[in-house]
DNA sequence: AGCATAACCGAACACGATGTTCGGAAGAGA
DNA sequence: TCTCTTCCGAACATCGTGTTCGGTTATGCT
């Protein structure tokens, strides 16, 4: 299993992603960096994380082993630096959007499928697991404010875990339907079970 | 990442659990295979499922190297093989239940918690993943006989994930509430959803 | 109870993957 | 140009896996 750098099985750690400090401005460890992260992201669509091996990645990414061990201190932090970017691109895309009329409690979920089909190969990657925390705790601040009738841990998990399972659904059936499509439809089942949810004040709308 | 024997992330195989035929009528095999499931249960939800080694499994069965192999594969083989016998359980009381009527898509939910409450160690060692494939394709043959404004797949993939999400929450934390309580109010999740997606006529119930 | 046999055992092995160490080469920035 | 950081390959120790072997025990059957 993978693994779960942050998911839900077990092993929680924050989990920094570099061993070292070598200099971010240096051209070779940009350079080293984004050959690995590209070499893993490709090897993993293709035999899926489990299956890779280190050297495999090193082959791909032409460089050396000590090269590696230099940067990241295992495969899986190397995982963690692919997925760290896309989590800050998520993150500043979804704080832009700023608050969404509080009657409409599913709104992010747009921005969420834009997100992944502008970065299929990652996404491709990723898998479902490292986006349920994110949207998880996101979802739960969204429905922090309103009076709600069911614990909101359980609604937001309820709804976090259904998005993270339609979005890999999606990526995995090659994205058959456009990502405009994916989110109408994600909204429509959202939220009437998001209303019920709350109390009857705000499901006037 | 978890892991995945069946799961969501690539390698998906139907997977025969036992390696050769070693009779089940034995009183030898049946023990040897026991120890080794509860031994790999107690493992699991100790270190979580990648970090159990199977020297490990060994030494708290009490088994041979070598008659392990004999009987599985490899771990993951011992594994299937734990995750058998919960998913035949739970297929079984799903089918024993009958169909329900249609206008009430979400019955088996109750089934499931009260089954995952009766099981929680497994249910603990297990994790989410496994119990995917089981509910999608339970939630798509039952949906797929009404009308639908959306389409099925992407219905039962969303509630599926959704359930499994939820149950994956109830075990972490330690089962707060009793399965009657969880079951109602998934039920008041999922049924709203549902509704929405299945076209007007059925509407009324 | 006795026998044939199927299941068990430990020790040892080959293999593959991991992560580390070393001295030296080469590229970067100033 | 000069210095310092980064990169390199080769070798190594370590660990986990899955297999082989000859010998020991337990089981089912008569």
């Amino acid at each position: 299993m993978l693994i779960r750098v942050n998911g839900r099985s077990g092993v929680s750690v924050p989990y920094r992603t570099e061993v070292a400090t070598l200099a971010g401005n240096d051209r070779r460890v940009r350079r080293t960096r984004r050959l690995l992260q590209q070499a893993l992201v490709a090897l993993i669509t293709e035999r899926g994380y489990e299956r890779v091996t280190v050297q495999e990645v090193l082959d791909r990414a032409d460089v050396g082993r000590t090269t590696f061990y230099a940067h990241f201190r295992d495969k899986d932090a190397l995982f963690a630096s692919c997925f760290d970017d896309l989590r800050a691109d998520l993150e500043r895309e979804l704080a832009a959007m700023g608050g969404s009329p509080p009657d409409d409690p599913a709104s992010p979920i747009g921005v969420i499928f834009e997100h992944a089909h502008r970065n299929q190969p990652v996404y491709r990657a990723v898998g479902a697991a490292h986006l349920h925390d994110l949207l998880f705790s996101a979802l739960r601040d969204h429905l922090a404010g309103h009076g709600a009738r069911l614990p909101v841990e359980i609604v937001a998990e309820y709804h976090a875990s259904a998005l993270v399972g339609v979005l890999g659904w999606w990526v995995r059936a090659g994205f058959p339907h456009g990502p405009e499509a994916m989110a109408r439809m994600c909204r429509e089942m959202t939220q009437p079970g998001v209303m019920a949810a709350l109390t009857e004040i705000h499901a006037g709308g």
